[in-house]
RNA sequence: GGCCGGAUGGUAGAGUGGUUAUACACUUGAUUGCAAAUCAAUGAAUCUCGGUUCGAUUCCGGGUCCGGCCUCCA
């Protein structure tokens, strides 16, 4: 009955206590817009709608807010190659982010702050640090943020700020006080987008955005604050820095961070450039199917980037629309709704067990199909209700049955007449027992991609 | 070097101190003109060495291997 959640700072499932139920606020760090979005952003914006849609389904009224990154160093340099604003480059990739989000069947966020539109909240912020003796403006007009006086920095990532400065990966730079110290404004270069600020024109450091932008899209406190795990340390670590010394209490109840998608075992991220785009993967394999592919592991887990395993997941969502194909859907009664949503919200519960939500739908599709079997044709559109009603809070289950297996990725030019042709022949063959001319026809539909099937109801096809 | 996570059947991937995950693939039976789909049955795994325990894949410790963070990264 109660949701549990594994929070990555204390390294446990704990029981998820809202600050004031039923109102939950999560804030999740979205992206930085100067490229399209490949399969690791994809999981993140995929596992948080998961998040939020279970927490909806549970009764909580959930803020989601998730920001856009559109000014930091990558879009600047990247704006300049271009030869165009940063503004004409952020919106473009934006417009893009919104396209394949939507394609994933990822609802969007309740808000979307960006941090151009909140310079006064940041600089107010630094404002506060500053006079809270936590932050110093250096020589060159940078504000940077002094971790040493901040006693529980490193209580996110399990780091301590001795072990940092010995370790000594930190840029050297002689306006910071300490290499630990991290920037919360930049003083701007000529050319570079500028805005005014008590230390001069600059813009703000990356952190520093979201510490503000939570603050003002929720409140000082949050429920949930998540992103890919790769964010723990630093950036996460920083807001805390931030937030708590400018607010003087604790900052987030629950820390939740997404596993890495992994190619060849190692992290797909746009350094190493070994990642995919959504939009290409698109290409190749329908949107509902990479959906499934990216909630078929747990999402603390890594999940290994194969095109076996996009296979794989086109596969197992055949079988649950097979199960589907031909049910006329029916209110399924009320002993059965609580049978079966309660053992799809008892692995949800249990820190957002997809992998095994997605095995009650198959034990649901395998019902489904006993039915069926059984001519029980009131049961089976029952239960295949079920089915969709389950799916589709993992956004799943969303296609026509029909459309979803006959869909696939169309290489063989038959048109869905062309189709119907072969299979009235086939079966006109078939009534003149003249089986050598139906199997004919039925291998060159094969080889074409198409296979056909023969039940109760009729002779039905779809893409192999 | 510091800190953290992981090693499960052919593949992917969960749970569990003793009893079926689930999916794909494989085998057999039912069904089918033959198929496909479906149902049923079967086969198949818990990295290694110790410890705790009546009993460990699960808990604890060592080892090996893999990955991540410590610099921008979802």
């Amino acid at each position: 009955m109660t949701v549990h959640i594994y929070n990555s700072q204390t390294k446990q499932k704990e029981v998820f206590k809202p600050i004031q139920a039923p109102h939950v606020g999560m804030y999740v760090c979205g992206i930085t817009v100067y490229d399209y979005c490949h399969i690791g952003h994809a999981r993140v914006m995929v596992c948080f709608d998961m998040i939020v849609r279970h927490l909806r389904s549970r009764g909580y009224d959930v803020k989601y807010v998730r920001n856009i990154t559109d000014i930091d160093d990558k879009i600047i340099q990247r704006a300049i190659e271009n030869g165009e604003s940063t503004q004409t480059l952020t919106e473009r990739f934006i417009k893009a982010m919104h396209e394949d989000e939507a394609a994933l069947n990822v609802l969007r966020p309740d808000v979307e702050p960006k941090a151009t539109e909140y310079i006064t909240q940041i600089t107010d912020m630094v404002q506060t640090l500053v006079d809270k003796g936590f932050a110093y403006a250096a020589a060159n007009g940078d504000v940077y943020f002094r971790v040493e006086k901040f006693a529980d920095y490193g209580k996110l990532s399990g780091k301590r700020i001795e072990e940092l400065q010995s370790g000594a990966r930190v840029d050297v730079n002689e306006q910071k006080e300490s290499p630990l110290d991290f920037v919360l404004w930049k003083a701007s270069k000529p050319d570079e987008p500028h805005w005014s600020s008590p230390w001069g024109e600059g813009r703000p450091g990356w952190h520093i955005e979201c510490s503000a932008m939570s603050k003002h899209t929720i409140g000082e406190h949050l429920d949930i604050h998540g992103g890919g795990h790769d964010l723990q340390f630093p950036h996460h670590e920083n807001e805390i820095a931030q937030s708590e010394c400018a607010h003087g209490h604790t900052y987030v109840n629950t820390w939740m961070h997404v596993g890495f998608v992994n190619v060849n075992n190692e992290k797909m991220s746009k350094s190493l450039g070994n990642f995919f785009t959504i939009r290409d993967v698109l290409k190749s394999y329908p949107a509902e199917v990479i959906r499934f592919f990216l909630l078929s592991s747990h999402y603390r887990n890594p999940l290994n980037y194969t095109t076996e395993n996009l296979d794989n997941a086109r596969a197992a969502l055949r079988r649950l629309y097979g199960a589907l194909d031909g049910v006329k859907l029916v209110t399924p009664a009320a002993n059965l709704v609580s049978q079966w949503t309660d053992a799809y919200n008892a692995v949800m519960d249990d820190d957002f067990n997809t992998p095994q939500a997605f095995a009650v739908l198959f034990d649901l599709a395998t019902e489904v199909n006993k039915a069926k079997a059984t001519k029980d044709q009131y049961l089976a559109g029952q239960l295949a209700q079920l089915l969709v009603s389950l799916g589709n809070q993992l956004g799943i289950l969303t296609s026509e049955p029909s459309a979803f297996l006959q869909g696939g990725i169309a290489t063989d030019g038959l048109s869905e007449a062309d189709i119907q042709a072969k299979i009235e022949a086939r079966l006109a063959a078939k009534k003149a027992k003249d089986f050598t001319q139906a199997d004919s026809i039925r291998n060159e539909l094969k080889s074409a991609g198409i296979e056909i099937l023969d039940t109760p109801q009729g002779t039905t096809w779809r893409r192999i």
